[in-house]
DNA sequence: GGTCAAGGTTTTATCGATTATTTTTCTTTC
DNA sequence: GAAAGAAAAATAATCGATAAAACCTTGACC
């Protein structure tokens, strides 16, 4: 039968030693996060077999996981699927970050330490040498080493906050919203000065000026779903 | 994690219909919040099988899913066990959802209509004329009835805010909270006035006199807080 | 021409058994 | 007597097979 071949993502945990269900959780993750497994999509418990090869068990326990990530939807009796997107929710996903974030921006800026700033730094450093695309035979797309480290340097930002539950709540909306973020991608990323924007954020965030900061993280989060509304509206 | 929705729920999911593994999901959930399986304990599948009748595969997407909502701790190749409980994470979730609810809080009394206001009338009603205790053979324990109408409660109260995310996030934290409150529970419940508690922070919300509703639902909150510390901290 | 239902097909949900891993216990050695 | 190692027991993880449910036909009937 015509089982559609999604594409696995490259760079994932595949580290042997972890248990298959975990192994499955990430790839599956990934693959959704990316857009490879597009929104909407079924995702039967055999064709999953296939592309992961593993039993049917495991699969099943990472689309348990995946569902209570907000990534996976469960009908109960009629399987899974990728959860489906809106604009709607996005505009929900959006508002509720940007609401959070300054909150655990604000607590980071006030409690970081030492150690905070010197990991927030190595991450900048990092996260400024690494190319923002790649080139495969597909042409040119988002470099997944990028968005890894793009997403440790917004989450070193707030690392600081004294609150664990919070910056969960950021982590799980970060992931929904990078899953936008690749659905919406029509091919190569537009051109944007991404590397200025976050030097300007970091640098507010070192200075511990906590409103410039927050209005820096807020701008950026903002001209990111300026530029997503259109395409994902389009889409609907 | 399945939206809980904030239809009234009657009695208990213990609908034949349902896939196992909601079941058993609604079963153990329901066990780890009342503090019937203590923090910290084990779960073992093949115990839990005897408990719910169960075979091993819907026992275990259950617990995946429990896993997503901070009840249940994964232990990678080791198993489950009920999430531990500590004076720091309590302290934590209560800021937290103190935060949340104070905005979602917000929202409702802007946004909210009149069946809105309507439900909310009734879901009062129905808690008011709910006994807070029970006695069975055990002697005096909370009435799990009351228990749920005091949930459906507090969510009716912001149940107007436009966020679907955020009020996701207020239904875990209470769930999380709730356990808390549990298993810090020293047999029956002190003796407190809930219901001009209730009454007042509904009128004020009907009133649409945001700061006071939100003023009164901190108190009513931190009322909760100093009593459990206590206890808590004596636990520890 | 459309609706409904019986039967067949696909897919999900579930189980019992098997394999792999961790933990415990018991030796052995220094 | 303590530490290290090996064997045994416990239990977690996983699989293949089966049962149950949902979904598609297809064809009879109005």
């Amino acid at each position: 039968m015509p089982v559609q071949e999604f594409e696995v993502p490259e760079a994932f945990d595949d580290d042997a030693t972890q248990s298959l269900t975990i192994q499955a959780y990430s790839k599956l993750r990934a693959s959704i996060i990316s857009g490879a497994l597009a929104p909407g999509q079924r995702l039967k418990v055999e064709s999953l077999r296939d592309l992961i090869e593993v039993g049917a068990t495991p699969i099943r326990e990472a689309l348990s996981l995946l569902t209570s990530d907000g990534l996976v939807e469960r009908l109960d009796k009629r399987g899974f699927r990728v959860s489906g997107v809106s604009l709607e929710e996005y505009d929900d996903l959006h508002r509720t970050r940007c609401f959070l974030e300054e909150h655990a921006l604000r607590e980071s800026i006030v409690r970081g330490d030492q150690a905070w700033e010197d990991r927030l730094v190595l991450v900048m450093h990092r996260l400024r040498r690494l190319p923002r695309t790649v080139n495969d035979a597909e042409g040119t797309r988002s470099n997944p080493e990028w968005e890894r480290m793009h997403k440790l340097f917004h989450m070193s930002l707030l690392a600081a906050s004294p609150s664990r539950t919070l910056l969960q709540f950021c982590d799980q909306l970060h992931d929904r919203l990078n899953r936008y973020r690749s659905v919406a991608a029509t091919g190569a990323p537009g051109p944007r000065d991404w590397k200025s924007e976050h030097d300007a954020i970091g640098e507010a965030v070192i200075d511990r000026n906590a409103d410039l900061a927050v209005s820096l993280l807020l701008q950026h989060y903002n001209k990111t779903t300026e530029i997503l509304r259109q395409t994902l509206a389009a889409l609907k």
